[in-house]
DNA sequence: AATTCGGGGGT
DNA sequence: ACCCCAGAATT
């Protein structure tokens, strides 16, 4: 184990109290909203997250609030903000602290581990800031302030890796207060410690910190690399009705953008034109059920909307049709639905001045 | 233990 | 292009 300087958690939280930033959630021990901000700040950047905390707060005052919801509302203010499991699991632990807790959040790890899309980080993150309990958080920041002025390069992202540092973070983390520990060495961080050109010639540690002794500090933290992204083909048959309306579809299997709203798909295994389309098995069954009018190409390059594990080149088929047919909505609505962001742009540009 | 879940911002 | 972000659930 490395060698633990006993002042660090009080040099860390001395920096804190000066250099933190005022954030809705901070000075407040309100477990529903330090819930709530923690769950949308997953794997989140707090300036993306920020805008829907204050939405979710206001549209949703308490935890009751949000368990009355229609899920498709709660989707569609989460609408932009990403991994949309997080909405569905938010909703589903709102109506159980509601419903089946008497509006009450549990106190202690162990419980708070109970809540669907409460983790490890979650649970310690919750029960040190609102209920004081001594558990240390690790996150993407406590991995890199931590490999780095200690001079651990096992790889954060494997079993043994976490268990190293979590085991770290648990002995270092200031038992008298530990929400502010945690936070602290958070914003850290995110605010100094930062992933690239740290200014580490100014840095508070910078006396003790193993990596910048031995000039290793773009080398920490260590990752396994990911694997390269796939490339998929996406074909929207966006549908177009002499009275205004058009075909919106929800997602229902596995895989991305669960539960939201798109158009009629057709993916295919490689970019198509439209007489390869038109052959298509998938084509010809849509078109048995619509008449179709006319189809044309709206972008003549696919857009790439890059995903972090996959890039989806996409093409929009705008498909003209005489009278309605199953599923229509009027397409003045389409803002109502939860849409992904690829389906929220393009209709923002094609129906601008439709 | 590895993979899969978004989208935005920085370099 | 590549990396990272107040990670969790599923395979």
């Amino acid at each position: 184990m490395p060698k633990i300087v006993p002042y660090f958690p009080n040099k860390l939280i001395s920096w804190y109290l000066q250099n933190k930033r005022e954030l809705p959630w901070r000075n407040t021990a309100n477990p529903y909203h330090i819930w709530l901000s923690e769950i949308m700040l997953q794997q989140t950047r707090v300036l993306q997250g920020l805008p829907y905390y204050l939405k979710f707060v206001e549209a949703y005052p308490k935890v009751e609030d949000l368990a009355k919801a229609p899920e498709d509302e709660v989707l569609k203010l989460w609408q932009g903000l990403g991994y949309y499991s997080r909405a569905r699991n938010l909703h589903t632990t709102a109506k159980m602290v509601s419903e089946e807790m008497n509006g009450v959040f549990p106190d202690n790890h162990k419980n708070l581990l109970k809540l669907k899309g409460v983790g490890d980080y979650t649970a310690s993150a919750i029960a040190s800031i609102c209920f004081n309990k001594p558990e240390a958080v690790v996150d993407g920041n406590v991995y890199r302030v931590l490999s780095r002025v200690f001079g651990i390069s096992t790889p954060i992202n494997t079993s043994t890796g976490q268990k190293e540092f979590k085991q770290l973070a648990q002995q270092l983390i200031d038992e008298k207060q530990p929400g502010t520990f945690n936070q602290a060495i958070m914003e850290f961080g995110a605010r100094y410690c930062v992933p690239q050109n740290p200014d580490c010639g100014n840095c508070i540690f910078n006396d003790n910190c193993v990596a910048f002794q031995q000039k290793k500090v773009a080398e920490l933290p260590v990752k396994i690399k990911a694997k390269p992204v796939k490339k998929r083909f996406f074909n929207y048959l966006v549908i177009l009705s002499e009275n205004e309306r058009t075909i919106l579809q929800q997602r229902m299997g596995k895989g991305i953008w669960h539960k939201l709203y798109e158009f009629p798909l057709i993916e295919t295994s490689e970019e198509v034109n439209l007489s390869t389309l038109k052959k298509l098995q998938q084509f010809q069954d849509f078109a048995k059920k619509i008449n179709i009018e006319t189809i044309s190409l709206f972008n003549e390059k696919p857009v790439v909307h890059k995903l972090s594990h996959q890039h989806l080149n996409t093409q929009f088929w705008i498909v003209e049709t005489l009278e309605d047919s199953e599923n229509t909505v009027p397409i003045s609505e389409i803002g109502n639905y939860a849409v992904p962001v690829l389906i929220a742009d393009f209709v923002s540009e094609f129906f601008e001045n439709y």
